[in-house]
DNA sequence: CTCCTGCGCC
DNA sequence: GGCGCTGGAG
């Protein structure tokens, strides 16, 4: 059962008051960070680990602290050094959209929604972190974390099922505190809790700043009897498994690489074939007269 | 095994 | 709305 509006109401500033202790002292969440710092965070935290993209953050900021920096390098670069955060896209949409900011924004990282949707790689979710976090604007963000917390909390169930763009920016909407600074650090905290107390696997209710108020614990936990999200397929023997290992010689050397080399990763040559052509449409490899190599676009 | 601050494209 | 995309940690 859904909760009250008064109910409902005391969520944020329960969660803000939360957030302003429990906080992890996130690099790109200092005071001092520029917009393109949140931007480069945002783009490495999509669907991977803040453990995991810390230091590649850290070498990134250091080695292209603006977005100008970054265009100026070849794609191949941006792919060198995205090393293993996985989704090797994201280092090619990164670098397109470092191109694009400087071809259409002056080198800026624009401030206004649409904009900031319209560069590569930059969808709902991202566009709204980097207005809400970067620049201080009043937007619902909502991650994985949030559609959970929100599910439990107002929605009593269990889990979020999946994912419904329009009317889940709409049920944050609604929790949003009117003031900026309050929405940006609920924003914040909601997904913090998320990921950090409201777990998908094993919430830890006794440290919830909202437990009293939660429709899901409040209810007994229910169990979750929405669709079933699919399984994740097995990543040994996958072309998932593949291409990343092509990427990561391709990546190695400033040379192309031969095609028997690649043959050498894999026993299954059909496999090889797939995962070439896919990183060959997606961008990422480029078939040379001596093999496949990084793109230099 | 499942989960992770999603996105572009069909 | 559904699918494919990486790799590591718990």
């Amino acid at each position: 059962m859904p909760q009250p509006v008064d109910v409902r109401d005391r969520i944020a500033p329960a969660v803000v008051a939360w957030f302003s202790d429990a906080a992890r002292p996130l690099p790109w969440r200092a005071a001092d960070v520029s917009p393109w710092a949140v931007l480069v965070s945002e783009f490495m935290l999509q669907q991977t680990q803040v453990a995991r993209v810390q230091p590649r953050w850290e070498e990134w900021m250091r080695r292209w602290p603006t977005p100008a920096a970054l265009a100026a390098e070849p794609a191949s670069e941006a792919v060198r050094a995205w090393d293993r955060l996985g989704y090797p896209r994201r280092a090619l949409w990164l670098h397109r959209a470092a191109t694009e900011i400087v071809e259409r924004h002056g080198g800026r990282v624009p401030r206004d929604l649409d904009a900031l949707l319209a560069l590569q790689g930059i969808g709902p979710y991202t566009a709204r972190a980097i207005a809400a976090f970067a620049f201080g604007d009043r937007h619902p963000v909502v991650d994985t974390n949030t559609r959970r917390v929100i599910a439990r909390a107002v929605d009593g169930r269990a889990e979020a099922g999946p994912p419904a763009t329009a009317r889940d920016l709409a049920a944050m909407d609604r929790l949003l505190p009117d003031e900026r600074e309050a929405a940006h650090r609920f924003n914040a905290g909601a997904m913090e809790l998320g990921a950090t107390v409201c777990a998908a696997r094993a919430p830890r209710c006794d440290a919830c700043p909202i437990a009293e108020l939660c429709a899901w614990r409040n209810a007994g936990y229910p169990a979750y009897d929405g669709p079933k999200r699919a399984r994740q397929a097995r990543f040994e023997g996958s072309d998932r498994e593949a291409r990343g290992l092509v990427m990561r010689e391709l990546r190695a050397t400033h040379r192309p690489v031969p095609r028997d080399v690649l043959a050498g990763l894999l026993a299954d040559d059909a496999r090889l074939a797939r995962a070439l052509d896919g990183l060959v449409a997606d961008g990422l490899a480029v078939a040379t007269a001596d093999g496949f190599a990084l793109p230099e676009a």
